[in-house]
DNA sequence: CTCGAAGTTTGAGTGCACTCGAAGTCAAGC
DNA sequence: GCTTGACTTCGAGTGCACTCAAACTTCGAG
């Protein structure tokens, strides 16, 4: 049984919208696409199997001009195998550094956070010691160390 | 001594073009730049601070307008501190989600990889078996055991 | 005094990845 | 037969974050 899907179900399958699936076939990441005998879309599970793949190709920041570039490989056939492990190599690369990246802004953020969490704290005191009329002026709560954290 | 700092130097020093401190000025990212005689302006080391602050923000894929709200709240002065650090500690938890995310991806593409080097390896075994006119007919290489990487 | 480099403002242009609108076609239900 | 709604193509529009152009001013060197 060879499942066609519409695009409307093509586009519940993967959560793009039916625009973009007509978009990826006018530039070209899809080819070859199935039409019924009104002309409508009929895609196939490797239709769907490869949407898919572009998608998580997407989601690690490939362009779409990269993607442009690997599918036109792949269509020339396994003469290519090397030169698309290449790329996944790379976007492999690309997205650890990426990740490398991010934990240092965490870590950024962080230290942030702690330094509004600090001063918060302090005018949470300050307010407080306020209301109490001083009556706690003895004993100030120390200024807890600042916790350089690098995660 | 207060340094001040020409557009070209800020340039300089923060890795942004001139086009784009304008541009930051005019949006109001950056406020009260000073101009000397014949309007030009004059940046302070705060203002050095406060966009090296906003680049590394911007890094962490804050957009503009959440920028525009954060420098708003800034302005606004200490009674803001408690909504700021909710800002700081909301894009803590994206870079967060966002570096899960990219581990995932990155386990999905050394799978990719692998299925590329085992297939790579098959094919030039095929080619030395060529070569070698079948002389190794007996003992062919095992298909290394795929390994289902998760980083 | 003149020149050129570097600055100013304002509005317009760019690149990316969609996203939409208009005008037309087609199949199914009433 | 007519309507409805989903589909088709194609070109145009959107949002973001810059990026540039044009017309003008200003400063310092020669």
């Amino acid at each position: 049984m060879d499942t066609q899907l519409s695009i409307q179900q093509l586009a519940a399958s993967t959560g793009l919208s039916p625009h973009t699936l007509r978009y990826y076939e006018r530039i070209g990441l899809i080819q070859n696409v199935a039409r019924d005998a009104g002309g409508r879309r009929r895609y196939t599970a490797a239709d769907l199997d490869w949407l898919r793949f572009l998608m998580r190709l997407r989601q690690t920041g490939m362009s779409i001009t990269e993607m442009l570039r690997y599918a036109g490989l792949r269509r020339e056939g396994s003469s290519t195998q090397a030169e698309r492990c290449a790329m996944m190599e790379a976007q492999l690369a690309h997205v650890r550094q990426e990740i490398a990246r991010l934990q240092a802004l965490a870590g950024f953020l962080a230290d942030k956070v702690d330094g509004y969490h600090d001063a918060l704290r302090i005018s949470m005191n300050a307010a407080n010691t306020e209301i109490k009329h001083a009556e706690s002026r003895r004993n100030p709560l120390p200024e807890r160390p600042r916790k350089t954290r690098r995660s």
